[in-house]
DNA sequence: TACTGTGAAATCTTTCACAGCA
DNA sequence: TGCTGTGAAAGATTTCACAGTA
């Protein structure tokens, strides 16, 4: 029973989100297993989760549990597909047709199961017309809009260098795009109406190396303190 | 003025970390663009940043700024380096020669200033003996642990496919590395020597789809208030 | 004066622990 | 009985606001 009304959906921290998102894969590999129930208790155990906080992600859509007994592992998967609104297909273009754009044109993830790339731009004219080991054409970058506007484009996919981030997100933004998934290793102005995640491999790995040199300085000081 | 005594390295959090490679990121902009001075205020306005923020997280590591003035753009710099750790060649190796293992292989943010690819491996005797685009070759997963004895590997960058996932980070794990930046889309179990950074798109892209049906139920609800 | 460095307050997130239901 | 759903406590992080100093 709950006090409280539910809360909104914008008031459900990015954090949760993603852990969705971890659970609806677990979910899958639970099915593919032939598993039906699983506990909260069960599911942290076997994927190094916690399980309060398994139950209170879920409880902020609904109670899909069942007391004494645990959640249904595909009725609990379809709430989770329905939540995060995969239930529809998600189309997705990469703009930069490099090193980078190119692996992510080709990525499994982004290619099955509800994910589709429709479209890879550049604006590089040497590279605009050849077409990706994956089969599909790079285009102007120019036409984005005109794509988006006929294809529909829900995610676009920032894999530009450095120098023409800003400009190439505010393209994104003119062409009606509002979510963006971004690799460019740079610090954004983020127009009103776009919502960007970044994933910025240096920024991991330099965080890495701090926590790694922290590990080695401890045994250091250990060997040390012990010889 | 401090009162108690600074955190130790370990009481860090990884949030701080990460913000602090983001700050050295900006301040190589600056300094290119030949600043020499900067105010708190002056970085989190140009760089999206906030300056109390920023101002606290240098405070963890030392008084690194000037009353009155601001920090100087080249010695915090430096003192960023060393914190990080950055003050030496980091080492990475490349484990999966697939799509995505060989663009990593190849990512210049992986191959300049201070970070170097020594090693790309692969358990497939179809790859093993090929060369990647960038020139180094593929080599056998099982000699992971003599490479790394010889090389010296500081991080290993996880590329392999699901289901090798696990047995993969414990052969890591025996051939002595102590960082992984993972890519595999799977819960593992992390052995305790290890420090393991996840980066997963998949899960990045699900959140990404959330908020953006959450933005289009709000404009949708919000057209539909004004008509 | 114009800034930093930093306690204290506010906010956000996780974890605990248990009432209540199947 | 064995679990979920959830208030309340604990812990972590951010932000405020200002004393102190170059």
């Amino acid at each position: 029973m709950r006090k409280g009304p539910r809360p909104r959906g914008s008031d459900i921290s990015e954090l949760t989100t993603r852990r969705l998102a971890v659970y609806l894969r677990c979910l899958g590999v639970l099915e593919v297993a032939g598993v039906e129930t699983i506990s909260s208790k069960e599911m942290a155990e076997q994927f190094h989760l916690n399980s309060a906080q398994f139950r209170k992600d879920l409880a902020y859509f609904g109670e899909f549990g069942v007391r004494g007994v645990g959640y249904r592992v595909a009725e609990l998967k379809r709430h989770l597909v329905q939540i995060l609104g995969l239930d529809r297909e998600v189309r997705l273009s990469i703009i930069g047709a490099g090193n980078l754009g190119m692996a992510l044109a080709g990525y499994s993830g982004f290619n099955r199961e509800g994910f589709r790339v429709v479209g890879l731009f550049d604006i590089d004219h040497g590279k605009i017309g050849t077409t990706s080991r994956v089969g599909i054409e790079v285009q102007d970058v120019r036409r984005l809009r005109e794509v988006a506007m006929r294809e529909g484009i829900d995610i676009a996919v920032l894999a530009v260098p450095a120098a023409s981030g800003q400009e190439v997100l505010d393209q994104v933004a003119a062409a009606g795009i509002q979510a963006v998934l971004n690799f460019v290793p740079v610090r954004l102005k983020v127009p009103p109406s776009i919502k960007l995640k970044t994933v910025d491999l240096k920024v991991q790995v330099e965080a890495l190396v701090y926590h790694l040199n922290l590990a080695r300085e401890e045994q250091r000081a250990a060997a040390g303190s012990s010889s």
